[in-house]
RNA sequence: CGGGGUUUAGCGCAGUUGGCUAGCGCGUUCGGUUUGGGACCGAGAGGUCACAGGUUCGAGUCCUGUAACCCCGACCA
């Protein structure tokens, strides 16, 4: 697109009021926008990297065979009364509302109740089984304190998938295979080096649910980790007894802050019995389903790379999720850029052509502070000797190279 | 929800013991000169001083109440 279009341009300040990076750099840049404490609007460069984030997930769920399907964010209290947690003391971040003949409605906070109310409907046998539906769907909490900018918020999208099996022993294996389906999305959104799988507590259901940390010192978590092991166990349950459980060695786990992008959690039959989500087994014996649970916050997780991947001039893209792969910038020259433009752009290639007629060093900081992975320059200057310059937005480092260098270069950039 | 703080132009701020037409910087608009790392000159626009009530000849300033926002804590299947 052509930058000249975009109505939210970078801006120098925003409200003194954010602390966190990744809320002052997310809204410089025009990529999102406050609107009250804990509730922001996504911009259109927000919502690319959304986008991009959520098509990571995508693929790596339903290379499992997982399903995708939405539910609602209008709440029936009886399906929640049947679990118990309708009451504000069980869950106390429900907001509720009520129909025009005052029957009560929750606003969804999450959807355990409500995934297994429907494959209750439908679950007759143990063929059916395995199943696994995962949404991105907005969660609405009232959170009493909402804070560090965009990673705690009262209104955001959670993708949550649910799975269903037969007995334990197949939600152990499932389980494990969406733990890596886990490991291989955040690797693949560019952050898997820094994040780590950490045991934690498992509430009243099982020994420990699974989260996945993501080290920062914005991080509200401690987590004490083993970087060769590559795990983590959670403040909360950290003592001599789980140390010893998991094989690990006091030693060689180091206290860091974290970020909780994601958690795991083996419900088993705590919400199928209350629901009555069973099926027949072989033997035409009922059964309860036995579920698991998968979350993961997406603006958290968005705002949480920007935590980790900045410099001092803006944000630096990971580049399967950046908002452009090509940030062209022409210093005069309109014509010209313009052609490579349409160039890159029948490529296939996404580019962010600031097109405006501003001084180049306008162009750099907002180019720096957008943090698109590449930068290609077109001047009179390079013009005379047909050359363009290309600068990866991880490097100080400058190539100036002809055509056909630098969409090679481009294209073993994106490669694979 | 407990403690602390804040609220004056889009943003950052100043505004004295209550006193005249509420200012400054950035941004923004117009004109001109500029053009490889946030240019310069000139001229403008932009305000329910958070809201409600009170004291006073007179309130951005004092008093009372309310709201929103920020930080620390608690909370966070």
């Amino acid at each position: 697109m052509r930058y000249s279009n975009y109505p939210f341009k970078t801006r120098k300040d925003i409200s003194s009021q954010e602390v966190s990076k990744s809320a002052i750099f997310l809204q410089k840049a025009g990529f999102f926008e406050k609107n009250l404490a804990g509730i922001y609007s996504t911009l259109p460069f927000g919502l690319n990297v959304s986008k991009k984030i959520e098509n990571i997930i995508r693929k790596n769920l339903n290379k499992h065979g997982a399903l995708e399907l939405i539910l609602n964010t209008l709440q029936d209290p009886k399906i929640w009364e049947k679990s118990g947690r309708f009451d504000d003391e069980v869950i106390d971040v429900w907001f509720k509302t009520e129909l025009k003949n005052k029957t009560v409605l929750g606003l969804a906070n999450t959807h355990e109740e409500p995934i297994t109310d429907l494959v209750s409907k439908f679950l007759k046998s143990y063929k059916d089984l395995p199943i696994a539906l995962y949404q991105f769907q907005t969660k609405l909490r009232n959170e009493l304190r909402a804070k560090n900018g965009i990673l705690r918020t009262r209104e955001f999208v959670m993708k949550d998938l649910y799975t269903f099996n037969k007995d334990e022993s197949s939600l152990d294996n499932i389980y494990e295979i969406y733990k890596q389906a886990y490991v291989d999305i955040f690797n693949e959104l560019g952050v898997g080096n820094d994040t780590f799988i950490t045991f934690a507590s498992g509430g009243s259901f099982c020994k420990y649910s699974h989260e996945f940390q993501l080290l920062s010192e914005t991080g509200e978590d401690t987590i004490y980790v083993d970087f060769d092991k590559k795990i983590a166990i959670n403040k909360e349950v950290y003592n001599d007894e789980v140390i010893n459980e998991l094989g690990l060695d006091k030693n060689n786990l180091v206290e860091r802050k974290s970020i909780e992008v994601a958690n795991i959690f083996k419900l088993k039959t705590i919400y199928s019995e209350p629901l009555k989500c069973n099926f027949a087994d072989e033997d035409n014996k009922n059964q309860f389903v036995y579920m698991g649970c998968y979350g993961i916050g997406i603006g958290r997780t968005l705002a949480s790379i920007v935590e980790v991947h900045n410099d001092d001039n803006g944000i630096i893209w990971p580049k399967d999720i950046a908002p452009y792969q090509i940030h062209l910038v022409n210093i005069g020259e309109n014509e010209f850029a313009e052609s490579l433009y349409n160039e890159l752009l029948d490529a296939g290639y996404e580019v962010l052509w600031d097109d405006r007629d501003v001084r180049p060093g306008v162009k750099f900081t907002d180019c720096d502070l957008i943090g698109n992975p590449l930068r290609v320059v077109v001047s009179s200057r390079l013009k005379e000797s047909n050359q363009f310059e290309l600068k990866y937005r991880n490097s100080s480092d400058v190539h100036i190279l002809s055509k056909e260098e630098l969409l090679s270069k481009i294209q073993d950039f994106y490669a694979n």
